[in-house]
DNA sequence: GGCTAGATGACAATCGTTGCAGATTGATGG
DNA sequence: CCATCAATCTGCAACGATTGTCATCTAGCC
C-alpha cells in the first residue's frame, strides 16, 4: 500500500479531503498492513483519536477500497477485512480463529477452459486455502489462545 | 448431494427427526441444485408450504451444512449460499449481478510450498473468478435485466 | 395411543454495515 | 489572514442476514 504521504496527494487529486481522521487511518494501514477488519482499524485509531467515530473508518475504509488501494476481502469469517497488499498474492484463514495470512502462489497456474466460461469474462482470481493454523493445533488441548486472535467471531462458513 | 430419500436416512440415523418441512427443503434441493440463498429455498418452499418459517429453512440448511451434505459459501455477495455439489469443483462470480456459477478446475495444481505455509494445515482449497457475466457484458448498455438474477443485493466486496 | 426429545413458528435480538442530519472543517481564491 | 463552500465528521437510527428464545407441536418409538 501506499505511503500516508501518497494517500494524501491521491485523495486530494480526487477532490477529497485530507482530514487529520484521514491521515491517522492512513498510518494506522501503513505500520500494521495486518487484513484488519473495520473494527480493528477504529480500535488502533482511537487509541490515538478518542472521539472518532466507526462510521468515519468505514467511509475512508470504502474510499480507499474503490480506489484500488485496498482491496476488501469477504472470508467468511463474520465481517470484512481489508488488505493493504496489493501484491498479486492469496490467503491462508484458520477455520478455528480467523486468523488470515498471506500466501504467495502462481494462481496463472489455474486457467479456466473457455469452454467452461460460458461468457462470463474473468476479471481476477482468488484463492483461499483453508484449514488450521499452527497456535490452533497446537492449542487442540488447551484452546485458551482462541479468541486471542484477529477474528473472535468465526462462523463455520467456507468462501 | 444426495436424494431426499437418503437425507431422510442420514437424519434418522443421527436421531433427527424428518418432518414434513424437511421433505419439501430436501426436495428442493434435489430439484434445483443451483447455489440457492436461504431466503431463496425460504421462497420456494413457501410455495408449496405457506407457513413454514425462515428459521426452519436456516435449521435445516445449517444441519445438512455440519453434515456436509451441503457447503456453505460467502461469497461476498450479501448472503450465504448453499451449494448442493459435492464434487471438487470451484466458481465463477459476477461482480455485477451475483450470480454464481460452477466451473471445472483442477485445483491440484495450486500448492502451498510448505515454506510458506507457517505451520497451517491446509484442508481445503476454494478458487473463486469474478469478472462479469455474459448478460450483464450484454446489458452495458441495458442494464434493464439487472438484479433479475440470483443475487440483486451486491457489495462490491471481493472474497 | 402415549411419551419424550427434537422441531416448529412467531418474534425479538444480534452483528456488521450503511443512511441520515446537523454541526464542523479542509482547501481554495481573494 | 479571511471568507466561502463543498466535503467530512459524529452520533444515532435503520437495514439485511442470521440466530436465540420459548411455548407449542409432532416424529419416532414403546
Amino acid at each position: 500500500m501506499k505511503s500516508p504521504a501518497e494517500l494524501t496527494e491521491l485523495f486530494r487529486a480526487q477532490g477529497l479531503k485530507v482530514t487529520p481522521q484521514r491521515q491517522c487511518i492512513f498510518r494506522t494501514l501503513h505500520d500494521n498492513p495486518e487484513h484488519p477488519t473495520a473494527e480493528a482499524v477504529y480500535a488502533s485509531v482511537s487509541a490515538e483519536m478518542p472521539t472518532i467515530s466507526l462510521r468515519t473508518v468505514y467511509q475512508t475504509l470504502n474510499d480507499l477500497a474503490s480506489m484500488g488501494e485496498l482491496v476488501q476481502l469477504e472470508l467468511g469469517t463474520g465481517s470484512a477485512r481489508f488488505d493493504p497488499n496489493l501484491e498479486g498474492h492469496h490467503h491462508l484463514v484458520c477455520d478455528r480463529c480467523g486468523k488470515v495470512l498471506d500466501v504467495d502462489v502462481d494462481s496463472s497456474a489455474v486457467r479456466v477452459p473457455v469452454a467452461g466460461r460460458r461468457g462470463f469474462n474473468i476479471e481476477s482470481t482468488q484463492i483461499v486455502f483453508r484449514g488450521v493454523c499452527a497456535e490452533c493445533a497446537d492449542a487442540t488441548t488447551d484452546p485458551s489462545h482462541i479468541n486471542h486472535n484477529t477474528n473472535p467471531s468465526q462462523r463455520s462458513t467456507h468462501a
